[in-house]
DNA sequence: GCCTAATAGAAAATAATTGTCAATAGAAAA
DNA sequence: TTTTCTATTGACAATTATTTTCTATTAGGC
């Protein structure tokens, strides 16, 4: 797995330093963390390690388009590497925020249709009550 | 529309003043504002606003559920009055912000079966180029 | 191993947002 | 109306969030 992210940080045209792999495999770990809870995770394993240089490898790789910012209602952006596009789903309850894929043909064309722009892009965010929320609940 | 706007602000219990009523004004003319932005606008009319007060306030109308934030990729968050379910169009070349009705029915029951999350609310933003920036553009 | 440009970290600087407090202004009651 | 009470305003300070600056260090090519 350190190759695994060497190589990836090498694609991305990022400079393999053990800061960058550390960021990288937290967010291969948690897959979506706010700066705040990205700089706590990291420091555990790398107290040395400075916020600055956080906000400046997620930038530096914001612009390598290696990972993204996913704005979510109420909360703190998360960030997550970048991956084949999907939607998002928040728990409203817990927090949690996980992955979906759907499929946006079907709306894009009809919000293509009903205003005539041109999408090349869509950030779906779902919010809800995820299943395990869902059974302590009731 | 100086009622209406009166009448507006006391239907969501919120106290008349004359600096609500500007920011809920420019809010109706101008759909959707960035604190910056508002905070400009009213100053034209109202130079003795403070920043403070605007956010104050917005923080006020969210919390009556009178107006939304939204949260769009790489710009600051815009606020617009509270109206029904609805998508939001960017335009990546002039930066423009519109509403949209979409059917979100189908979208929401395919994430509610993949994901097994109940839903209920969705944040759909849609980027790409306005028909105005289309025609310049080619 | 040596060289060069990029990066890290500490600290300061800037930007964004929130809190404090005295003065004032809505709005409800007298 | 006038009075009373509480919420709001605006100036300013305080926080919090983010970015920049600067120097020492380090990654990666030769």
């Amino acid at each position: 797995m350190d190759t695994n992210v060497t190589q990836l940080l090498k694609t991305y045209e990022l400079k393999v330093t053990p800061q960058r792999m550390c960021i990288v495999e937290e967010l291969m770990k948690n897959g979506h963390l706010s700066i705040d809870e990205l700089y706590e995770k990291i420091r555990e394993r790398f107290p040395s390690l400075s916020l600055a240089t956080v906000y400046k490898n997620i930038h530096a790789m914001m612009d390598k388009n290696f990972i993204k910012e996913v704005k979510i209602p109420n909360v703190k952006s998360k960030f997550e590497l970048t991956k084949n596009d999907h939607a998002h789903i928040i728990c409203e309850k817990c927090g949690k925020v996980e992955d979906v894929d759907v499929n946006s043909l079907s709306i894009i064309k009809e919000v293509e249709e009903k205003s005539s722009y041109k999408i090349d892009h869509t950030d779906l965010i779902f919010s809800g009550i995820c299943p395990e929320c869902l059974t302590k609940e009731s």
